[in-house]
DNA sequence: TTAAAACTAACTAACATTCGTTAGGTATCT
DNA sequence: AGATACCTAACGAATGTTAGTTAGTTTTAA
């Protein structure tokens, strides 16, 4: 008889509360389609509710869409800011972050996507946002490694650089399909992290065979 | 008598042709803003017809948008092929393409936003289209350039690389402005060049200075 | 040469859908 | 009884698109 009080206790191990299932699947919907391509009811119909329950839990589409992307962005900047922190030699500790940001881009597509759509159609706010909250520690992190391992470089351009290598390269995936020299390995994590690390460490020049 | 036939003469170097007008505008709108977020009826306010009338010149709003990307690309397409033309050492070639690309890339916007766009959601048609049309020539001309400063190397990614190090940079501008270290002159074409080219002879190490 | 026909390039007005959103009702559980 | 979490039904606005019309120009034919 008391049975049915468990189902009081937030089961959070077994079944989400309809609120996150929401966000949840409206991380993903608007990351693989974008914000206007995205209706209401399309939401509902993922979820299983009617369109009109959403706005029992959210006041209107916006509203919801910023509580999406501050869900991915925010528990993506831990996993990030946590890359950075250990105690080893500048090389090295490059290395590692290569490694673990090229494994973590390369697992969450619809960060990704998000990330792109918002440096489309992001406003200044939401840039800052995003500047702030998920990039800021880590990039100034990155940029701090990068100055330790050249002191005369100019951080902002290499941090950016060492993400350009990473990021774009997946972004373009779709496309490099379609391009000559197109492997399968290629969108392996670790094979772009090695490609990567050894392209910074020694430019075009003594780069990794094939 | 016959200098009425002048008028049939098409002087394009007066006015444009209306269909011409509401490409170029639509390019603009479309890059700005996205396919979903324009209405027939902003590009038709914005050439200063009624919405009724592009479909005079377009069957539908999916042609006009295929037949804008299609300007954007073919016209950009040949300018690109141009650059990698000239004989010269590899590395003078690859020094010369990265200033031109970095130039073409950060004068025109609305280019690199519809590629974006594509990228995102492109589908694998257009995405072979993009790839085919615009960038398969140049891109085997500089996979052969990187393949020969390092015969050992893996010309997909390297090519890519290069390119991903002008785009991506140009591409995240908007954000970098909340990131430390901004300098305006980042966005300079010839700044960018100079940093990519640099860091791509040299790595990280013994790179540009302040 | 000139009147008729056909074409060009725009228009007005409206259509059917889809959209975000709201008001008000209902079942379930504390 | 009241709160929670959903529902049905509908609203007004915006969307892509079409039908039908008109004015001006060009082509054709008598």
């Amino acid at each position: 008889m008391n049975a049915v009080k468990d189902n009081s206790v937030k089961d959070k191990s077994v079944k989400e509360s309809t609120r996150q299932t929401i966000i949840d699947i409206s991380i993903k919907l608007f990351a693989q389609s974008g914000y206007a391509n995205v209706s209401v009811r399309d939401i509902a119909a993922a979820v299983g509710i009617k369109p009109a329950s959403l706005y029992y839990h959210f006041d209107n589409k916006q509203t919801l869409y910023l509580a999406s992307i501050k869900e991915v962005f925010s528990s993506k900047a831990i996993a990030l800011t946590e890359i950075l922190q250990i105690q080893e030699p500048a090389e090295t500790k490059l290395k590692y972050y290569i490694y673990k940001f090229s494994e973590l881009a390369s697992e969450d597509e619809p960060f990704r996507r998000l990330i792109q759509r918002e440096m489309l159609d992001g406003d200044e706010q939401r840039m800052q946002y995003l500047a702030e909250k998920v990039f800021q520690d880590q990039f100034n992190a990155l940029s701090l490694l990068v100055l330790e391992i050249d002191p005369q470089c100019d951080p902002h351009l290499n941090a950016i650089s060492v993400l350009s290598l990473i990021l774009y390269h997946l972004e373009t995936t779709p496309i490099r399909y379609f391009l000559k020299g197109y492997k399968k390995q290629h969108n392996q994590a670790e094979f772009i992290a090695q490609h990567v690390f050894n392209l910074l460490m020694n430019g075009l020049l003594r780069s990794d065979t094939l």
